[in-house]
DNA sequence: CATGAATGAGGCTTCATTCAT
DNA sequence: CATGAATGAAGCCTCATTCAT
């Protein structure tokens, strides 16, 4: 229904949002948007037309990567027989998210001011997200079924302490391990 | 041996600072210098006098934060009779310290690039206010002997984790609060 | 011999005309041309087909406000029974294109460059207009016999004097109406 | 008392008053800021530094021609002994004012939105000026008493009524001419 | 030593024009 | 023929840094 021109431009777009989070991650918050519009193989026009300014590039980078990470859920319970693996395999995922947001963090603190809404719907986005795995697993009995997204969300928040280093992926990793053989703590299906 | 001009100098650079300290924390990492220079009742001239750049007075706006911070650890000590009581007050002014640390955050980033030795240095004058504090408590009793102040460092450096907002001054409160509080565990001298 | 196509692509030019008079005057001599599409319910790309560039847009519209103006003189002539009250109706769309004039005096000045006979063809067309409409008045007696067109248009060209404001409209009738009046003086046809 | 790199500053002032003059005259109300800088021979910044944006560029130097033309009159009439001929050497000057405001005339209609006061203070300022001159010739017996600055106003005010041309100044002159006779109707003093 | 004016590079953003679909 | 996405040149403005006074 879309003529091939239009995919062209949802292509760009793709491109314009991959390039943000890289360039904000690597370069900071600063990064020119000619920089980005450069390593997504755009001119500036093309970006512009695409977001109206700074904020706004900035804002649907993220959410975009909110998206993705959330969108993968559903996909990966079907996937997976038990949804403790699917919920393991989302946690691999939200390592990259972590790893991004941190990169993002300057350039998002700038831009919440243009929607102070960014953070409170992004939250519900990903426990939504972390509300379905459970309930998935509730019912197949892979996790144990007394536990709370909202509770895992808060623990999974943990990741955001560990500091920048070497180590930091190892840490994060370690952390999600721990909170999800908490979740298989009291499950029916013993490992 | 210093020349009353000399004096006048001196002044300029602590006002400098504390502007800069001040202008980070409110108008964010991006202030124009020349705002820093009129907030001290300055010219722009005499900041760039006194700090050669942009980076270098982020740097030295920084480390003289924490020279003050860890310059107060013996006064405090000779003005209290327990040490428990020093590491409280000290406590306090760790409180403001990491306010300011917040505000100048992003400042503080996009200067490491140039000294990338200055966290690791606070870091390690700060470790050493916090042993100078902990010998004391140890010696005269008022803290655990075994306490060590890297671990003291780590407990604290929970306050970086408390989220901004309205309550953040009150949480950091109750968390140094309670590792205090963990030090007097199993001190010598009763409450 | 005109496809349906050809039809729509003659409106679509009416179209784009119409627009651009109307953004000209209302938006200034800056309207992107883009807006103009947009108003015109088109894209661009139309907007290029039929005017090469921003110049020729205006220029164009310029003249077929022009040309519309100096097309009613016949008209009118052939519906009034005195050519003098034709004079009158062609006035009345006079002020319409003083008006119009007016709105887009920047953009003209600025497409002169582009064409300098510009005005003086437009000046002729409605010299034209004007001296077919005074002969009808002397043949027919109702307007004196000795008037000379470009006379009329120097007293008539008066209403680019009047300063704008609410009371332009008026002050440009009673302007008008002054000016027919002094033809009818010595007409050989009382009133 | 000023410092000399106040004089400077001060000189520099002036040059990018008379350049935007020129190029506002010269090359439209469009030109770009960078050309007026150049054409004072100072950088963009130092543009800046003196007018915060085009539309304070604009009406600085509409104002700066109004001072100059209106500071002459009290000088003028100290250089001549009768007030008509210190009159009519202020008109000169005002044909060049007239000059350089329809040069301007498109960039200042697009600052008025900016200071809405801008045309009605000048114009008292040029009343106040003529006030000032019609009284000395009252004084002196070398204009008619009875003279009023606003009426004198609206006369030479025709000027702007003046077709564009190569015949412009000549007209200009005639139409002042033709005022400042009328002035001498009825003076005292004969010619 | 202090001052603040001058400089100009560089970022942001807009829009005329082109061109693939 | 129409569309509207893409392009990039160009203007505006800011601010780090220099330097004459």
């Amino acid at each position: 229904m879309d003529s091939p021109r239009r995919a062209d431009a949802v292509r760009n777009r793709e491109k314009l949002l991959a390039a943000a989070v890289d360039a904000f991650g690597t370069d900071g918050a600063d990064v020119p948007l000619e920089t980005i519009a450069a390593r997504a193989g755009v001119g500036v026009g093309t970006l512009y037309r695409h977001f109206a300014n700074r904020s706004a590039l900035v804002e649907a980078a993220y959410r975009h990567e909110v998206e993705a990470l959330c969108d993968a859920a559903p996909d990966l319970l079907a996937r997976h027989a038990h949804a403790v693996d699917a919920l393991r395999e989302w946690s691999e995922r939200f390592v990259h998210y972590a790893a991004t947001k941190r990169g993002m963090g300057a350039a998002l603190r700038s831009a919440v001011g243009t929607d102070p809404t960014l953070f409170s719907q992004t939250r519900e986005r990903i426990v939504g997200a972390l509300a379905l795995l459970l309930a998935a697993g509730a019912a197949d009995g892979s996790t144990r079924a007394d536990a709370d997204a909202d509770d895992l969300w808060l623990a999974m928040g943990g990741v955001w302490n560990i500091p920048l280093g070497d180590a930091w992926e190892g840490q994060v990793r370690r952390l999600l391990d721990l909170v999800i053989d908490g979740l298989r703590y009291g499950a029916r299906t013993p490992d």
